[in-house]
DNA sequence: CAGTATCCCATATGATACTG
DNA sequence: CAGTATCATATGGGATACTG
């Protein structure tokens, strides 16, 4: 049994979603000043300062964002003062939440140690939030149980290529 | 209202938990790298010609990732062949899983245009996987209907400090 | 096969200064 | 306040060659 005959990887995932997601985001500041919108940050100056990044990079990194549509500008106007933007999530952007969601998981309870500086909460019920893995059917799966399959249309690619 | 007012983030955020997964996983190879061992590629070569990474990068990601405690060699032997080592995740690189379905859920919504080319699925019924949000009492959530907050301890922290 | 070491380069980033 | 432009630098990454 050579290695390649059980893996799933291969040419046809190059273009796999986690590696386009990554290439549209993963670079080391874009999910950050993402956090920043949700956290209710908004402004430019606040989250340069916020964050401790170069004004240039952040001005290209919102730059991008907008042009990949998860972020969006509104005009806003402080009386006696000219109009300017601030900016928010779009609904591309606000489905990014569960990336950001996992990875404070995570961080919760691997980096910090059990539990993090932040919690997530429904608006409404007040009732904490977490992500959970589940099958449409609607049972509860953790991820040691969940295995990657080369979906029909990725198979019938990889058969006509071969 | 300035905006410092309704925003979360601060001092008290520099090490939220996505910053600091992000640290320790946020390059451009690690996830990729995972990923591979979640698709079952468990062989150094065999990574270094599916993710098209420079030798030097891998086995230094490779090296970064065991230190982490995300990822274990362990040694097998083809027979007439010396002892070598693959790599496989951990516990710890399994509960990271959820990132990664995360990523790809949007990669597949956002950047393969509504599919991928890979479905997750559980080991026993085969039935398709996704991530989704709940409340504790079990209660789905949309991404828009929740909302950050600082936890007790993160509050007092910031309490004593002004 | 499975790495490690060296070297070189591209690019991302920060600092600073400037503008509306 | 909200950016943009310019510059210097650091760092990450690839190519190549070497080793057990």
């Amino acid at each position: 049994m050579t290695p390649k005959d059980d893996g799933l990887a291969g040419p046809s995932l190059d273009h796999c979603s986690i590696a386009g997601t990554l290439e549209a985001l993963g670079d080391s500041w874009s999910i950050l000043v993402l956090r920043e919108l949700f956290f209710g940050v908004r402004r430019f100056n606040e989250m340069q300062s916020e964050l401790g990044i170069s004004r240039s990079v952040l001005s290209d990194r919102l730059a991008r964002l907008v042009n990949l549509g998860v972020v969006r500008t509104v005009p806003y106007q402080e009386p006696g003062d000219r109009v300017r933007n601030e900016y928010r999530l779009t609904r591309k952007g606000v489905e990014l939440l569960p990336v950001m969601v996992a990875l404070m998981g995570w961080g919760d309870a691997h980096v910090n140690g059990g539990c993090g500086p932040v919690t997530l909460h429904d608006k409404r019920s007040g009732e904490r939030v977490r992500l959970e893995l589940r099958t449409e059917s609607g049972e509860r799966v953790e991820p040691n149980e969940m295995e990657p399959r080369l979906s029909r249309s990725a198979r019938k690619a990889l058969a006509t290529r071969q």
